[in-house]
DNA sequence: TGTAAGGCTTCCCATCATGGGAAGGTCAAG
DNA sequence: CTTGACCTTCCCATGATGGGAAGCCTTACA
């Protein structure tokens, strides 16, 4: 299987199938003589694997850590699950954040007519000068 | 002022001011003989509102975009709205996503048993092999 | 068999916002 | 006059991805 095949049967681009190699995440099965990579079935599971905890929100880091427990038969069930919990409280964390701008710019844009006029409570607070 | 006084005014760190400089977000007063950069309230006041912007989750982009709206007397509210509005979309749009993450995170921890064993529906899911 | 299209290779660059650090000039206090 | 704390510019790194160029390889068709 050529990189343009694992492309399309995993979903990543070969761009990205490059980098993964680069960084150490995944090796392709060999190359051909003249030099290009081979893949094969289990090169596109992995890298289906890649995609979807990226999907998760899973830094490659995270992943690569997930990769090597999911390989590893000896692993605990304990320690994937303290990557996830870990990662659900990052994700948390960063919705609150913007939750909290969200609340922040709602309340503003309610305060603020929309109109032809210049005043804007919005620029208002930007400006340090909130009526609040 | 210098660099690292209007740094300390601003809560905006010497590196980042001088990034914004050389964007063309901000420019210095004007220079000493020994060509360092002299601030005077005025721009203390655009660091803030910068900094504002981005706590709330502008990209630099937009927050130009604000900061020339903020000094254009002539500017209409509804012209900063649209930009406030797109903003939330967007945060919105990501909350949701990530929210699903979580959701999806959560149903497979409460899945795992987070033991001694290797059997970890986590891992299934990410290798394609769920139960569901 | 020749050629054209399209796929592959590597290499460099850009994003976005921020920080780290080196090399060297300047200023203020002791 | 020295020392330490500042300032200057310049280069590099992050994380994950895409864009594109230059050049080689393969396949399909005339």
């Amino acid at each position: 299987m050529n990189i343009g095949e694992a492309s399309g049967a995993s979903g990543v681009s070969a761009k990205m199938i490059r980098y993964y190699e680069q960084i150490g995440l995944i090796a392709p099965k060999g190359r051909t003589e003249s030099n290009y990579r081979v893949y094969g079935e289990e090169e596109v599971h992995v890298l289906r694997f890649i995609k979807r905890a990226r999907s998760l929100g899973f830094s490659l880091d995270e992943t690569e850590t997930l990769l090597k427990l999911w390989q590893d038969k000896s692993r605990t069930s304990s320690a994937v699950k303290e990557i996830a919990t870990t990662h659900i409280n990052d994700l948390e964390r960063r919705i609150a954040e913007m939750q909290g701008m969200v609340k922040t710019l709602k309340h503003l844009s309610h305060c603020c007519g929309g109109d032809h006029r210049p005043d804007c409570p919005i620029l208002d607070d930007l400006a340090g000068e909130s009526a609040a």
